[in-house]
DNA sequence: CCGGTTGTTCAGCG
DNA sequence: GCGCTGAACAACCG
């Protein structure tokens, strides 16, 4: 479900809802629910992977994780995570985290670190880079203060598409070449969007999930990469190693 | 039916 | 107290 474009698209989903007031709220989160009823809701906002329900004074952080549905003005069998009731309609949360936390996004967070936002900075990106040269850049591409969003799918293509080997390191890449990587995060987050929301995302994968390289036609590597050991797909033909 | 996973947090260890 | 590692959690797809 969840990397950044998927959450774009629930945002535009529950936007509806924006300005209403919420009737009565309750789930298996471990919040206030009190604090939520007949609250009007001032914004949905979303930060890389994180949904927000912007109420006075307070927010709702929503995080799909891995497993994470939602549903508009339906249910599933499950009992909801967090469910608010409106006047007409509803909205449900499913195995997700849910936190309440009381302040203000903008006191919270960097707009600028999100690769879908308006305020997405790249040089501020390529700053954070340079303080980490030896780190995997499969690694930083999953580094959510520098690239909130990005996910272990778009980190796949991103470097296929750049033709950057994973094992590469930050700080060995040429500055045309992070450049060139800078540029497709945030273009090929958009081609995700656009292709997730025509139902033909999985068509466009070049990298993620393939056996044979779509350049060269051999057969494609596929290892357990990096801190989290993320699944990686890449070709030792076309991607090219810098560094060690 | 089993294996795999679009993600993150936290306990435990050295 | 730090950083690192691995476990834990979860539901759905093929």
């Amino acid at each position: 479900m969840p990397e950044g474009p998927s959450i774009i698209i629930l945002k535009e989903a529950v936007s509806i809802f924006k300005n209403k007031k919420v009737l009565h709220a309750n789930g298996n989160a471990k919040i206030d629910f009190k604090k939520i009823n007949n609250k009007t809701i001032n914004d949905f906002k979303s930060w890389g992977k994180h949904t927000l329900i912007c109420f006075d004074g307070f927010f709702i952080r929503i995080h799909l994780l891995m497993f994470g549905t939602y549903r508009v003005n339906e249910k599933k069998d499950a009992k909801p995570k967090l469910h608010l009731a409106f006047k007409k309609g509803e909205l449900n949360f499913y195995t997700c985290s849910v936190q309440l936390i009381e302040k203000n996004v903008d006191e919270v967070y960097d707009w600028s670190a999100d690769i879908m936002n308006d305020k997405w900075d790249e040089k501020k990106a390529v700053k954070k880079l340079k303080e980490i040269p030896d780190t995997l850049i499969c690694d930083a591409l999953l580094d959510q203060d520098i690239f909130s969003g990005l996910g272990n799918i778009m980190k796949n293509e991103v470097l296929f598409r750049t033709r950057i080997h994973p094992k590469s390191e930050v700080g060995k890449l040429p500055l045309k070449k992070r450049r060139e990587l800078l540029k497709e995060v945030v273009q090929y987050a958009f081609d995700f969007l656009k292709w997730k929301k025509a139902g033909v995302l999985k068509k466009h994968w070049l990298a993620y999930s393939k056996k044979i390289c779509p350049r060269c036609n051999i057969p494609l590597q596929k290892e357990y990469l990096g801190k989290g050991k993320r699944s990686t797909f890449f070709c030792d033909n076309c991607q090219e190693l810098y560094g060690s």
